[in-house]
DNA sequence: TCCTCAAGTCTATCGCGATAAACCTCGCCT
DNA sequence: AGGCGAGGTTTATCGCGATAGACTTGAGGA
């Protein structure tokens, strides 16, 4: 889903409507003034082009968002795994894990999550 | 490390010398015409610009790596991990896998990688 | 009626990554 | 002594993501 693609501003400012919507417009842009430094008419440029891709929706003044966090993630992991790692997670652990060491604990958590995929 | 940071053209390029290291600067120019459509001078310039980093080394017309592809991978694991996951591993992964099922030999596979992480 | 302010659009500007044109040097061959 | 190709640098240009300035509209209050 090439439609998930957002870019790294375009992603910061989702992020903050994903974290407060549904938010008045006029409100979000004192957001991202305070958080992102942008002026309002970056915000609402920003916000009609994320609008008209169909990720953000503005209607009466009110902010909401169409397509979940989760939705870009899983766009987003994909795509680091098939860019940097020629599609395979086994090569993505090993490299992220590298020296690397984590507890027993957090290895069951993953360990967890594994056998959940499997069926 | 900041320094590992490789933009798309130059990830794509290290990638032909990783493939093809040790390579003649001719070479290697010619790859790239093939594979990437480039001009010489873009291979020159890029080149140029990645040596000055210390990421590759161009020696009497022979180009070799100094930095190698796995610490490259490893920071970009870790970026995208930071930038879109808050750092948490589990949340990559969950986030990964989604609907997606999996093998009960490339669980194993994965199991193994992280037991391995464990000390 | 006029002012103000919320709400939003349209059209730049700007920085930077991507790409290349033009030019240079130097050894070698004829 | 002149051409030629390998090897390389310097200095643009270009596309696009990031950011913003100027302007518009419309409701509500003094």
């Amino acid at each position: 889903m090439e439609k998930y693609k957002l870019f790294d501003a375009e992603y910061k400012f989702a992020s903050i409507v994903w974290d407060n919507e549904p938010i008045n417009s006029t409100e979000l842009v004192r957001l991202c003034t305070d958080k992102l430094g942008w002026k309002k008419s970056t915000t609402y440029t920003v916000l009609k082009k994320l609008s008209d891709r169909g990720i953000l929706q503005n209607k009466d003044a009110v902010v909401t968002a169409l397509v979940k966090r989760e939705d870009v993630q899983k766009y987003e992991s994909n795509a680091v795994v098939e860019k940097s790692f020629e599609g395979s997670l086994p090569k993505f652990l090993t490299s992220f894990l590298g020296e690397r060491k984590i507890t027993e604990q957090e290895a069951e958590e993953l360990k967890q999550i594994i056998e959940e995929a499997v069926k």
